[in-house]
DNA sequence: CTGGATCCCTATCGATACTG
DNA sequence: CAGTATCGATAGGGATCCAG
């Protein structure tokens, strides 16, 4: 076999192997179940725990409870307690969160054009 | 913690019910496990199967050919098969593939920045 | 070399029930 | 309202063997 290592430069990724693992990393975090679902429900204005989970549709309360924990773990979401009665918290994104949010935009943008399973090739689409 | 950023951090964010859809699609195909790092293979020259193999550290074959099928099904890889002895077989990012690997560098950016579990509140880095 | 088939273990998920 | 504990079902994933 040959060991030539003369790729073609066809797409102009610019990833290394350390981000290789790091973006594995994030992906991994934000591509389990509910996940991306919920960072959407709480950067988009859902801060209690009930409305979240109503807003994400099929998302159980016990899911919510564990991605919730994950996503706190990760720094992503931030849970804030008022020792109310009985105790009221909100959720928000922490700064890391706004901005994998950001990031997460372009994604989001793809995904809106090109479905999952749908059409294979477009001719000339985009705008 | 940080006390003065509690004020809503209002992201500008433009994500509908229906983005949100499309883009938990997205991401349950790309979070699964190794499908960014073989997708960050190929689409940076990998193309046989065992160089994406030996590229992607702890990727075992099985998983490997289940997630190649998984992305072919996805049509994010395009699967190309020379008819030599013994068959030689190339893989390349399709369009979509390529399209979603350059939405992803936001994330792969965002994941350089942000160790996950590390730094909880950063004292004045990022810019 | 490519990659499917099988075995089996573990993590994950969903439903239900229960607590502060 | 905001969760946690437990349990059973299932899917994900690793190792190994085998076939084209």
């Amino acid at each position: 076999m040959n060991t030539e290592e003369t790729n073609t430069p066809r797409v102009p990724l610019r990833i290394n192997d350390e981000e290789c693992r790091r973006l594995t990393g994030v992906m991994e975090i934000v591509g389990k179940r509910w996940s991306s679902g919920i960072l959407l429900a709480v950067g988009t204005g859902a801060e209690r725990f009930s409305e979240i989970e109503r807003r994400v549709e099929g998302l159980s309360g016990r899911m919510l409870s564990v991605r919730l924990r994950d996503l706190e773990a990760a720094d992503l979401i931030e849970r804030l307690v008022e020792p109310t009665i009985p105790v009221s918290v909100r959720y928000r994104l922490s700064q890391r969160g706004v901005e994998l949010m950001q990031s997460l935009q372009p994604i989001a943008r793809y995904a809106r054009r090109w479905e999952p399973g749908e059409d294979e090739d477009l001719p000339s689409r985009s705008a």
